[in-house]
RNA sequence: GCGGGCGUGGCGGAAUGGUAGACGCGACAGACUCAAACUCUGUUUCCGCAAGGAGUGUCGGUUCGAGUCCGACCGCCCGCACCA
């Protein structure tokens, strides 16, 4: 046996594991399936140590099930369409097509050489017509089945790239890439009714046993259910159609203590008030300013007194003014309320502002009324004092108040409980080309009609040009033109495509039968969904998961998925973030430069560059290009191969945080592997019929080995595994067992790590004679006699401390056990003649003495 | 503001309520070498020559026994946030 030479052991086994097609998921009735899948990468051209982490992971998992007798399914995908493919040819010129495909070609081509155990015959793209094709047929099908609709909805607006954008691409008010002032704009787009399912994704969430409590959290406050009172309030002098008022509060309680109604600027009360100039003006200020999270929050609260008046549910001739007020979401609720500034920070400032009234309708317990400077809002558990209160005692809280609020709105007819949700529709629309064309046309005569399935794909075109800002298609001489599939006439094509979440929502279920001529097909579906165990970033807890199970319920409900599959993963788990320290100098002119780890020199107190200029070193944080604290996958796997990559990335950290990135740490784990294989030599060159000492030693030490990295793949603890497996290794190397022990547990070590570091283990598993290729070789398997010492040495504490051990027979019973312990040297020492107050033996485990 | 998580050696981290610090990094010592690197062997929580003592953010509680369970506090991190 040679030298350890990853690059040369590396490329011959991938090609025989190719030879063998050992990694093709095939359908068989007779084996147990198992799906195993980490979220598809974006094809950017590089690929990075968080694809390593993640794509290791799997490996890891795939690897070991397949070796426990399972049918598995491990395949990769590229999440295809999105901006950055049409910046790219803004930028640089060339076509989003040729783009994205080159870089999954050089993605691929970098991946390959990680020795992923995937089925690459089910490789898709989501911008592949076949794939995007099907998610149009579904669009189509959950059109019909009501759960794709349009209307008109708030957008940011970039009026010089007269385009759409999203919340992330607005900075500062103003658009990313124009720098223009952002405005609000109301335009009629597409929408998902995901709402439709608010509350049985929530309930759900119980279900999900085997995903992190942190995301499914996450989620539960996404889809932020509320109960509360919906009621009527009845108008005085409201535009005509408009003799009611409807608001939504949580607080019904607080009935007492409200000030003023409130609506949204985009209630329809507001609209038909707009006649009104000064209504106009003040609309037109709303509408200023972007839709993000920030630019609301920063928002002064201001509000227009329509002079419309509605009277109190509990009180006819009481009448409270109506405003129309910015902070008012239409889409919530009833998009109008009713203001209680007595308890509510919100409100408060409100009425401050305008001079309203600030009423308490409860008051600490034993205190009495007197006037706010701050609005008093106690837990909804604390009892409190209502001095008006409508209904339930003085003296309950405020939960208890809601309650009674209710039941008694409902008694008196003016209102209803009613269960509400944070959740709204998906809006899919994006005035984009590289996205999957929307499959509708508009006809002048029949309005928007469905693309007829026969017409499917709706491809894109190639011939396209990103000389000018705004959607392409647009623009474009021919595309759009069609006939109504309806009657036939001249008409329009969408032009609006698809966000790329959609096609990230569904993937997992293609892969299952990636070339059909259906999105799905039955068998392969009922035969390998769920996916058993997902592995992505925590960045994608809500949105990518959410859409997910909310598109698994859309497709069972249009017949393309089985109901076993509506929630389409049963176990996630979410990997930390591959992290590397910063390295910063600063140029003459005080701005900061920021040097790669490779030309980083370390020293005892820090570190410099070659020349010997000092560095700052800023901790670990998350690799990223602009602060050049990347390491390269292709430059590690190039000098030190494809199993220290991989083996690094598991050791040391738990999976599921952030791993930091050292050269020492890829040094010890290449210098772990070679070591490892110095040893298969070593064992290699003993005489066959050595006889050693010690083979029933380490043949325990080795099922000891099997039970303890059994359970860390397990469970997800590939750190603690990695550990075991360091352990058993220097176990190895100190025995002096006969050569056939030895042989078998190297053999043993081989098969363990391979899940982690394949290509070395088989090479080992052949230079030892392990029959056929290791990666078809069954997990090995624990004999738990094996396991069991026929001795124990029991720590002795007295009062708790540990002050003795003593070494015992397995079996002991524990009436001997404590006569051994009495009887002890150190214990009589320890204990000076006082008298043993208590004695307890925990068999197996630990004597306590009590004094 | 609301919700959640986490605090263990110089560092990353182990520890079903039962010997705290497995395993790895780093450091130190020794062997090999003319020397260095590599490799190998050993030591490495702190105080102490030792005997021994202290020790898992702080304070208290439960328990024969607490890093682990409970309460309060301090610190750090994450998610959501005008949701009526």
């Amino acid at each position: 046996m040679s030298r350890y030479e990853p690059a040369l052991i590396e490329a011959k086994w991938q090609a025989a594991w190719d030879e063998a097609l050992a990694f093709k998921a095939t359908r068989d009735p007779g084996k147990p399936k198992y799906y195993v899948l980490e979220m598809f990468p974006y094809p950017s051209g590089r690929i990075h140590m968080g694809h390593v982490r993640n794509y290791t992971m799997g490996d890891v998992v795939a690897r070991y099930k397949q070796a426990q007798g399972f049918s598995v399914l491990h395949p990769m995908g590229w999440d295809a369409f999105g901006m950055p493919a049409e910046n790219a040819a803004m930028e640089r010129g060339g076509h989003p097509k040729d783009w994205t495909y080159g870089n999954i070609a050089d993605m691929r081509a970098q991946m390959k050489p990680l020795g992923l155990s995937i089925d690459w015959s089910r490789e898709l793209a989501t911008c592949d017509p076949e794939y995007y094709g099907q998610q149009q047929a579904m669009f189509l099908d959950m059109m019909e089945a009501g759960l794709v609709y349009r209307k008109a909805a708030q957008v940011n607006w970039d009026p010089v790239d007269m385009t759409v954008l999203a919340n992330e691409q607005v900075i500062d008010g103003k658009g990313w890439r124009s720098g223009a002032a952002v405005e609000r704009r109301e335009l009629t787009q597409w929408f998902f009714k995901i709402s439709e399912f608010s509350g049985e994704l929530l309930t759900a969430l119980d279900g999900l046993k085997d995903w992190p409590e942190k995301v499914r959290l996450m989620q539960a406050n996404w889809i932020g259910q509320s109960t509360g009172l919906q009621f009527g309030f009845e108008t005085v002098g409201a535009p005509a159609g408009f003799d009611r008022l409807e608001v939504y509060t949580t607080r019904p309680d607080t009935l007492m203590g409200a000030s003023f109604a409130g609506i949204s600027p985009d209630h329809p009360m507001a609209k038909a008030l707009s006649g009104d100039p000064a209504v106009e003006a003040f609309l037109a200020k709303c509408r200023l300013g972007g839709t993000t999270a920030e630019a609301l929050e920063t928002a002064e609260k201001i509000g227009f007194d329509t002079g419309v008046r509605v009277k109190h549910p509990l009180d006819p001739s009481w009448e409270l003014p109506v405003y129309i007020a910015n902070f008012i979401l239409m889409d919530y609720g009833t998009g109008a309320i009713f203001g209680c500034p007595a308890h509510d920070a919100r409100d408060f400032e409100f009425a401050t502002k305008y001079g309203l009234a600030i009423k308490s309708v409860f008051v600490a317990e034993g205190q009495a009324e007197a006037p706010l400077t701050e609005p008093f809002v106690p837990m909804k558990s604390e009892k409190v004092n209502y001095i008006r209160g409508f209904a339930g005692d003085n003296l309950q809280t405020g939960e208890a108040a809601i309650a009674a609020a209710v039941t008694a709105a409902e008694a008196k007819g003016f209102g209803k409980g009613v269960t509400n949700y944070r959740l709204r529709d998906w809006g899919v629309s994006r005035q984009r080309y590289w996205g999957c064309p929307i499959p509708v046309v508009h006809c002048d005569a029949c309005g928007v009609v469905p693309e007829d399935k026969k017409n499917l794909p709706v491809e894109l075109p190639y011939d396209v040009s990103f000389d000018r800002p705004g959607n392409p298609l647009d623009r474009h001489p021919t595309w759009r033109d069609c006939a109504c599939p309806k009657c036939g006439a001249p008409a329009k094509r969408e032009t609006d495509t698809m966000d790329t979440f959609v096609d990230s929502s569904w993937y997992y279920a293609r892969f299952t039968a990636p070339r059909a001529t259906t999105p799905t097909v039955a068998d392969e579906a009922e035969y390998w969904m769920n996916v058993d165990q997902y592995i992505g970033g925590i960045e994608h807890a809500i949105l990518h998961l959410l859409y997910s199970r909310f598109f698994a319920r859309a497709m069972h409900k249009t017949g393309h998925l089985p109901a076993k599959a509506i929630e389409p993963f049963n176990a996630l788990f979410t990997q930390g973030m591959v992290t590397h320290e910063i390295y910063k100098t600063t140029d003459a002119n005080g701005r900061p430069v920021y040097h790669l780890p490779e030309d980083i020199l370390r020293t005892e107190e820090g570190a410099t560059l070659k020349d010997g200029t000092k560095v700052e070193v800023i901790p670990s944080a998350k690799m990223s290009k602009s602060k050049k604290n990347v390491v390269d996958p292709m430059n590690i796997i190039a000098s030190y191969g494809a199993d220290t990559a991989r083996w690094f990335v598991l050791s040391d950290s738990p999976p599921e945080r952030d791993v930091e990135w050292t050269a020492s740490g890829a040094d010890a784990a290449y210098k772990y592997l070679s070591r490892v294989w110095a040893l298969c030599a070593r064992i290699g060159e003993m005489p066959v019929d050595h006889q050693g000492e010690g083979d029933a030693d380490l043949l325990r030490a080795m099922h000891k080995a099997i039970a303890e990295v059994t359970q860390g793949i397990d469970g997800f603890a590939f750190n603690k595994a990695i550990a075991k497996l360091y352990e058993f290794t220097n176990t190895i190397s100190r025995a002096s067992a006969s050569t056939s022990a030895m042989k078998e547990a190297i053999r043993t070590l081989a098969k363990l790590m391979s899940p982690m570091t394949p290509h070395i283990a088989e090479s080992i598993w052949t230079y030892q004679g392990g029959a056929g290729l290791c990666v078809k070789a069954p997990w090995p398997v624990v004999d738990p006699a094996m396991l069991v010492e026929d001795k124990v040495t029991l720590p002795i504490q007295i009062n708790g401390k540990r002050r003795a051990e003593v070494t015992v027979p397995a079996d002991m019973p524990a009436s001997e056990v404590e006569k051994l312990v009495l009887a002890q040297e150190d214990v009589i020492k320890f204990l000076a003649g006082q008298p043993v107050k208590k004695l307890i033996v925990v068999p197996g485990r630990i004597v306590n003495v009590v004094v």
